[in-house]
DNA sequence: ATGAAAGCGCTAACAG
DNA sequence: CTGTTAGCGCTTTCAT
C-alpha cells in the first residue's frame, strides 16, 4: 500500500482556461467529433499550456469502463512464460490497454489474491494460466462480474465455458515418443513435472500413446516426478540412472527439465545424444543453443500469447459467441541430443 | 481501448444492508480499530452476503493515493531483464503494490508513451531502465507530478536527481579483461551493445583501464557493435574472425551476446575455450549451463530488482532524503569458456 | 455545437 | 464510536 498527494491540472481548469465547459472539454480530450476546429483548438492550448494529463482513473470510475488488463502466470523465470508474455503484451499494447502483471509461483492462494486484486482494479479482462490443480470456482468469480477470461497454455477442469488457447499437449507427447520410437529406443522414461496438473497428464498420455502403439509395454518406474526446472530435471536424471534398468532415452515434461536433464547426464560423465537420447518440450529458444542443441516440440509460445490477447480483445468489446478452443499443433524438432548422426 | 459495463455492489448498498452508514462502512473494510466489534462483524456478514468487492479505484481517486507502480524495462526476452523483473515484482508484491508493467524494446518513443500510460493511471511511483540516448527531461516529467522515479541498471545523463541502482559497470569491464589478460591474452576484442549506451561506455573503460594497465594498445579495430542480442553476438564473432589479425580473446557486451559468440565459433568449427576464450557479463543462469559454461562477471538483476522496489516504497511512504545511488560491486565467475584448464 | 447538473464509489473532515 | 456532508476528476444525460 503506498500514500501520495498531488495536485493536477483538472479538466475544470482546462475548461475555465479555454473559456468553455467542463463537458465540452471533456468531448475534446477524448476526441469527440462533434466538436468545432475552434473551440477544439482552444481546448488543446489550453491542455497544453496548463500541461493537462488525462485522468484515466477517474474517467474509467465515471464510465465504468476499464483500459487495463491482467495477466496472470506462473513465474516468469522459465522461458515459456517470458516467451508468453512478450506474446501477450505487445499484442495488448497495441490494442492500447495497459497490462497488471501477476505471478503466481503455483501457489494457489496466491493466484487467488491476484485475482481479487484484479477485481479491485476493474480489470477489464483477465488472461490467466492457471494454477495446477485450481478448481474452477476461483476463476469463475471473475466470470459471475463480468469479467472476460481466457486461459492459456493451463486447462481448468471443467473450465469448459471460458476461452482456451494452448497446444496439443497429447500430440505433442506422441511425436516426441514417436520419434524416440523410431530412433530404436524401447525403454524411455518421462522426467519432471507432477501429475495434478493437466499439462502433465496430456503429455503423459500422448507418450503412452505411443509407445502402446508400438507393442511396449508401460513401465510405472519410468515415470519421474519433480519441480519443472532445472533442479528437478537433474534430479530426475540422477535417480532415472539409478534404475536397475535404466532406460536409453528420456522424454521430459519441458525444455527446462531436459536442460537439468542434460547437465546431470554431463556431470554423470554421460554424453546426451549418444549414451541417452533426450527430447524436450517447449521449443523455447535457449533449446536450439544448448549443447547439444535439444530436440524438441514446439508449443508456440508467443503465438499462444498473441491469440490470447486477441480474442481477449474482442471479448472486452462485446463478443459473446461461444467459448472458444484454439489448440494449435505441436512440431518436433529434431536436433543432436536425440540423434548424434543428425 | 475498452468497453464493457459491470454492476458492482457499493458500499452505500453494504451499509444500508447493515444497517449502518457508509462512513462506518467504509472504515470496516479498511479494517479502522475506531469500530466496535459488533458494527465491525454486522458489516463483514453484510459484506459476504451481498458479495461485496472493494473498488481500489475508487477509492485511489477520492484519496489521492495509489496502490500501483509502474514498472519499465527494454524487453523481457533478454534473461537478464527477467531476472530483474522476478525480484522487483516479488518485493513490490510483498508490499501490497499491483505492477504495471511496460516495455520499451529501446525505442524512445515507446518509452515516452509508456510514461504518459503510467502518468495517466496515476502510478504512485516508476522503476525504469531507461533507453539508452534518452534525455533526462522525458522521466523528470513524472518528477513534476512528484511521482518517485528509481533508475535500475542504466544511468541517465545527468540523472543525479534520480535512485539509482545498477552495477559497476566499470569494474566489470575491468575484471573481466583483467582476467583474459592473466590467462595470457594481448589481443581482446569487444563484442556487441552500442556506444550510446552508457553501460556499454563504462564496460569498454573498464576495458580499456585494464589493456592500459598492462601495457597493451587498445585497437579500435575490436570494438564490434552490434545489437545486444543472440544473433548481434553471432554476427560480431564472425566479423572479428575475419579480421586480419583477429583477436584471441573476446569480452562480451553481455551473456546474451557471448551466447552468440559462443555459437558462431562453433559454428566456424573453433572450440570456445581453447581457440578462443569468451567472457560475458550479467551471469544469467543460462550461463552456468552454456556449453562450455561461460566465464562471466555477476551482475546481481535479481537483487537490483529487490533493492530498487525497496526504495521505491520508501520513496512512495515520504523519504525524501537525497538521491541514493547503490552501485553493486561485480564478481567475475570464470567457467571454461575462457581457461580449458579450468 | 455547447452548457448545466447529476453522480461513478469511495474517503475525509467534522460533528455528536 | 458512528453519522453527515462534501467532493476526488471525470462522463453523461438532457437542455438549449
Amino acid at each position: 500500500m503506498t500514500k501520495k498527494k498531488r495536485s493536477r491540472v483538472t479538466l475544470e481548469q482546462v475548461a475555465k482556461h479555454a473559456g468553455v465547459s467542463r463537458a465540452t472539454a471533456s468531448l475534446v480530450v477524448r476526441g469527440s467529433t462533434a466538436i468545432s476546429k475552434e473551440t477544439r483548438e482552444k481546448v488543446l492550448k489550453a491542455m497544453k499550456e496548463l500541461g493537462y494529463v488525462y485522468d484515466r482513473v477517474a474517467a474509467n470510475l465515471r464510465s465504468q469502463r476499464s483500459s487495463t488488463v491482467g495477466l496472470i502466470i506462473t513465474e516468469i523465470g522459465n522461458p515459456f512464460f517470458s516467451e508468453l508474455l512478450v506474446g501477450v503484451h505487445e499484442a495488448l499494447d497495441k490494442e492500447g490497454y495497459t497490462v497488471i502483471l501477476g505471478t503466481t509461483f503455483d501457489s494457489p492462494e496466491k493466484q487467488d489474491a491476484l485475482l481479487s486484486t484484479m477485481l479491485e482494479h476493474r480489470v477489464g479482462g483477465v488472461i490467466i494460466s492457471p494454477v495446477p490443480g485450481c478448481s474452477v470456482d476461483m476463476v469463475e468469480r471473475l466470470k459471475q462480474w463480468e469479467i472476460p477470461v481466457v486461459l492459456i497454455a493451463r486447462e481448468l477442469p471443467s473450465g469448459e465455458q471460458f476461452d482456451y488457447i494452448g497446444v496439443d499437449n497429447v500430440e505433442g507427447g506422441r511425436l516426441a515418443t514417436e520419434h524416440l520410437i523410431q530412433q530404436g529406443h524401447r525403454r524411455v522414461a518421462f522426467l519432471g513435472g507432477f501429475s495434478n496438473s493437466s499439462v502433465w497428464r496430456d503429455r503423459k498420455q500422448g507418450y503412452c500413446e505411443a509407445l502402446e502403439q508400438a507393442g511396449i509395454e508401460i513401465d510405472e518406474s519410468l515415470f519421474i516426478q519433480t519441480f519443472a526446472t532445472r533442479q528437478g530435471g537433474m534430479e530426475a536424471i540422477k535417480r532415472v540412472l539409478q534404475h536397475p534398468d535404466p532406460p536409453t532415452a528420456v522424454f521430459c515434461y519441458n525444455d527446462v527439465v531436459a536442460f537439468g536433464a542434460l547437465l546431470g547426464l554431463k556431470e554423470a560423465g554421460m554424453i546426451p545424444g549418444r549414451d541417452i537420447a533426450v527430447v524436450g518440450f517447449d521449443n523455447i529458444q535457449e533449446s536450439a543453443l544448448f549443447h547439444p542443441p535439444l530436440t524438441t516440440v514446439s508449443a508456440f509460445p508467443e503465438q499462444i500469447g498473441i491469440h490470447a490477447a486477441d480474442i481477449l480483445h474482442r471479448r472486452i468489446t462485446g463478443d459473446t459467441s461461444e467459448p472458444k478452443r484454439l489448440i494449435l499443433k505441436p512440431e518436433l524438432v529434431v536436433r543432436e541430443s536425440s540423434s548424434l548422426n543428425f
